[in-house]
DNA sequence: GGAATGACAGATGTCAATATTTGTCAGCCG
DNA sequence: CGGCTGACAAATATTGACATCTGTCATTCC
């Protein structure tokens, strides 16, 4: 054929949008490699497994995740805001991922479950971001200066209930949002 | 039969013995009977469904584990310090639970998923043993005394990631000690 | 008459036969 | 050649016939 060769990101894209449709699951290769149009060897060509085609479209999702908190992490301002507003949007940010796209979202749990490797990087990246914040904080004199890594892990940990896909069962409580500004204050007593 | 009438007591008893042995799936009411020398129908007379007989076992322990930590609440002494050893005895009486008894764990885990109202009014003791050292160190001077019955509920959903069932398997990971005293530091720091 | 039984219908679970899917690779095609 | 195909074996999932379990209740027992 004169057409181009199919591309990484071409699987990437039908990989998600299969993925959306049909559930970490229901999902195979031979479909997704009939939306590409190409036989499933192809895809293989690509990715060495199933699973890691599925990683490969969460580790996308989650660096989007990533790019899109990065900016409240590097803005300048008062640091507590910043925080405040950092953590509203990861949870807000999963718990929409939940609401509107649950097939994705338990393609997600699945990939945390079975690639620790790739959770324990995207956590790296996200405390590195609240890590930054909090430098920021104790730079300005906002925040006392102690410990600044392990309060950053800290702090993503103690704000499991609110981002961690196990949870996302008790996400359509009404109270949740009451519950993770209890621990909001708790933390921010901590840091001042 | 002039044996004496089957007890509710002893039904809770051969149950949670069957439940420990074949876990909360495997587990069945004809068995049950069985090991009391009593036919299923009998057990039905105590408890109206498997459920409910599965959640009072679960009652029991839930009963118990708050009754070995109602001590630690009710010492006099530092508040900070109490309230470590609760947290750590509460982290450690579940993780033990997990290791040494997974199918009743298990059990647990199934009855926390359906069972709202059991898990609402065991988190409400629990937190209420919590907002009593709260309480004592306030009085003491050691806590600022902002928010207690909040506070008791934030420490709570804070340490989610060490006591809860769905955290289960990140608990074999050597580092959790750490990160529970990460956590800790964060929530002291928040006290005091 | 209060407690227990056991036969029963419907729900749920099991298991083995069957079908689909994964992943490989020798060969085709442009 | 580089990129793709499609036939294939092995792994995994689905199905449906069968077995077990749950929950009820008319009847029996002391």
């Amino acid at each position: 054929m004169a057409a181009e060769p199919l591309t990484r990101e071409q699987v990437l894209a039908a990989a998600e949008e299969a993925l959306r449709r049909y559930g970490p699951t229901k999902m195979n290769v031979v479909d997704v490699a009939q939306a590409l149009g190409v036989s499933h060897g192809s895809v293989y060509r690509h990715f060495p497994t199933k699973a890691a085609l599925r990683a490969a479209v969460v580790r996308k999702g989650l660096e989007k995740k990533a790019a899109q908190l990065l900016p409240i992490a590097e803005e300048s301002g008062p640091a507590a805001d910043r925080l405040h507003r950092w953590l509203l949007a990861l949870i807000e940010f999963k718990q929409r991922l939940a609401r509107e796209d649950p097939e994705l979202f338990g393609a997600h749990a699945v990939v945390d479950k079975d690639d620790a490797a790739l959770v324990r990087e995207h956590v790296g990246v996200l405390t590195g971001q609240i890590a930054r914040i909090l430098e920021d904080g104790v730079d300005s004199g906002e925040f006392r200066g102690s410990a600044l890594e392990g309060s950053a892990l800290a702090i993503w940990h103690a704000t499991t209930r609110f981002h961690h896909p196990a949870h996302r069962y008790e996400w359509t409580d009404p109270k949740i949002g009451e519950d993770f500004e209890r621990v909001w204050t708790l933390i921010l007593d901590g840091l001042t």
